[in-house]
RNA sequence: GGCUCCGUAGCUCAGUUGGUUAGAGCGCCGCCCUGUCACGGCGGAGGUCACCGGUUCAAGUCCGGCCGGAGUCGCCA
């Protein structure tokens, strides 16, 4: 790193190669080690630490930690013994011939000391804590690495797209409202008082326009926004990673997202196995009871619906049962057991039926004595368990007991230790359908369509080619060209071949129930751009602080932002969101009234 | 909006069956210490046990309410 008007080095490019040299180092005290006649300070600043050494007690005694410090002194080895094999700068000190304290510091909310990262005792703060003084957190070497580890991803992947001759495009955050399905966080117009721009949940709409306009290849890492409720990998802004090209189809985008993907591990050192392996919807659904599988572990569900076709139990006389193995789980106590339903109760099931085979062969559980002889005895084969094992069986509509099964089988491996954050699986969902049908089509809420189909994806999606002629005949069974690329059961992105034919947009948004009228008045702009000769597209977005954190290693994409919001949308440092003056407020236009005057 | 958990010192937490003056570690302040590296020693400050009410001779502890926080479901590319 190069010498600038406070130091010559930074901290960890003190070695032994300039013992006897003068440097002159910034940073801060780290810790203090007074021991009278001579005291040991650890500098720190963004690379690392390395030792002064001071002998008069009267610069010593007044530093204190977080004190910022300029530092002149000679670079020597330490004496005989006394290296420190856990720094890179362990076998060197700075002496001290001046030092200059650029700033004091309070005694802080927390500690920050790099010495205490180590230490796996040591707990961090709450949260809100830590994003109060969030300038304070940031100094620790571990949020340090997150940001860089951002920075280094967000380089490969623009020199990745670069490469493949992408453009990168910045689109307005002042819009029109776009139907992507949340609610939206809105702007008022001063200079058209009762007017409001959208913020964008995802420039999808602006990117297609892009195709329209002759950016056959364009990206964009853009902050969008969703007014919904939190979670700890959601935030009210986010960054995505949004691509989208013109005369393509669906396996051109998935091969240029793997480019993408492969070179943004590869920052790491990680290289990733090309092609990433696929997985229908439907099987993923099937076997993993999630459309984003966890596949660092196999443990797939097991379908039971036909061999119980004739049970005597009650319980399993359903349209669908399933059940997912708890390897070793048969000695497990009563009473965790027990804790498994609350677990599946918290999670709006009525319970997890379970039986275990025990090492002698024998079947128990609750369930067992519910089964009919023949059922108990061929169990074992049809679930593909052990002695030793127990099994979960969830039953009732095919689709809630698969998603039970699914976080099961999750939970199953979490307890189990078996979700290595440092290990890597992934996997494209495709061959999803075009439409899901919505619980309630008479909700007032549901920002697109008032039919009792909503998209699966967003209403832009293609549907697949043998569909193109009747998907509005039967939008069941109708599928479309989507892919969601999935890590660790996380989705990281998704995309889908987009219309860009008036003629199949306006029947899609007719099975969603959107009149014409009604189009054009939320999104007319882009029907009438399709009418001026639109290009064939396609794309995808990768959620870029999920990604980050999963290969971060990090549970929350709070760890991956620089500046995240707590929940509710508060930010503890700032104070917003804030009340606005009378005045701001009547600037805003917010509360004009056509009707008055 | 539902459910679960949490709220005790600056931070992380303990606090038994309700029982005297509410504790620990780290941090902070003072003094001592010439080879430490999470230095050490001695001493000290620091508490409306989130808040309101109730039961009780007695409440951090039990009950009711309320506020705040976290997670999750609903919701959400």
């Amino acid at each position: 790193m190069s010498q600038t008007a406070y130091r010559t080095h930074h901290a960890t490019e003190v070695t032994e190669k300039l013992v006897g040299q003068r440097v002159t180092l910034a940073g801060w005290v780290d810790r203090r080690r007074d021991h009278g006649g001579v005291a040991f300070i650890d500098l720190r600043d963004a690379t690392g630490l390395v030792q002064i050494v001071i002998y008069d007690e009267e610069v010593a005694r007044p530093l204190r930690s977080e004190f910022v410090v300029q530092v002149v002194g000679e670079v020597r080895e330490r004496p005989e013994g006394n290296e420190n094999e856990h720094l890179v700068t362990g076998k060197v000190e700075v002496v001290v011939e001046s030092l200059t304290v650029l700033a004091k510091s309070d005694a802080l909310p927390f500690q920050v000391s790099t010495a205490l990262e180590n230490e796996a005792e040591n707990k961090l703060p709450g949260e809100d804590v830590r994003l109060k003084y969030r300038y304070l957190d940031l100094r620790r070497p571990a949020m340090q690495r997150n940001l860089k580890l951002r920075s280094d991803m967000t380089r490969a992947a623009r020199h990745a797209l670069e490469e493949m001759d992408f453009t990168e495009v910045e689109t307005p955050t002042f819009i029109k409202s776009t139907p992507e399905g949340a609610r939206d966080f809105v702007v008022p117009a001063r200079l058209v008082p009762g007017s409001w721009y959208a913020l964008p949940q995802s420039p999808q709409l602006l990117k297609q326009l892009l195709m329209v306009g002759g950016v056959e290849r364009y990206y964009q890492l853009a902050r969008c926004y969703r007014d919904e409720d939190f979670r700890a990998d959601r935030q009210p802004e986010f960054t995505q990673l949004d691509i989208e090209m013109s005369y393509v189809g669906q396996e051109d985008v998935m091969a240029m997202a793997e480019k993408v993907i492969a070179a943004i591990w590869k920052t790491q050192g990680y290289d990733i196995k090309l092609p990433i392996d696929r997985i229908t919807w439907q099987d993923a659904m099937d076997k993993y009871g999630s459309d984003k599988p966890d596949l660092r572990f196999g443990n797939p569900i097991v379908e039971l619906t036909d061999y119980f076709k004739n049970t005597p139990f009650r319980v399993f006389q359903a349209p669908y049962v399933g059940a997912v193995v708890f390897p070793d789980g048969a000695d497990t106590p009563r009473r965790q057991f027990d804790g498994w339903q609350e677990w599946a109760r918290q999670r709006g099931a009525k319970g997890l039926a379970y039986v275990q085979f025990s090492g002698d062969g024998e079947l128990k559980g609750p369930v067992a004595k519910n089964l009919s002889d023949e059922e108990r005895a061929g169990l074992k084969q049809a679930v593909g368990a052990k002695d030793g094992d127990a099994v979960f069986f969830a039953a009732g509509a095919r689709e809630p007991s698969q998603l039970l099964l699914g976080a099961a089988r999750v939970e199953i491996a979490r307890r189990a230790g078996l979700l290595d954050p440092k290990k890597f699986a992934f996997t494209w969902v495709v061959d999803f359908p075009l439409f899901k049908r919505t619980d309630d089509p008479d909700d007032d809420d549901v920002a697109v369509g008032h039919s009792k189909w909503t998209s699966m994806h967003h209403p832009f999606t293609m549907p697949s080619a043998d569909w193109i002629d009747k998907f509005d005949k039967d939008p069941e069974h109708a599928m479309s060209d989507s892919y969601d690329i999935v890590c660790n059961g996380e989705e990281m992105g998704g995309g889908s071949v987009r219309i860009h034919r008036n003629d199949i947009q306006e029947r899609v948004l007719d099975v969603l129930g959107i009149g014409p009228d009604e189009a054009n008045e939320k999104f007319g702009f882009l029907l009438e751009a399709f009418k001026y000769g639109a290009p064939p597209h396609a794309g995808i977005a990768l959620g870029w602080d999920r990604t980050v954190s999963i290969l971060a290693g990090e549970d929350s994409i709070r760890d991956v932002i620089a500046f995240p919001k707590a929940g509710g949308g508060r930010d503890p440092l700032t104070g917003a969101p804030a009340p606005i003056s009378d005045e701001q407020r009547a600037e805003t236009g917010v509360d004009y009234d056509p009707d008055e005057e």
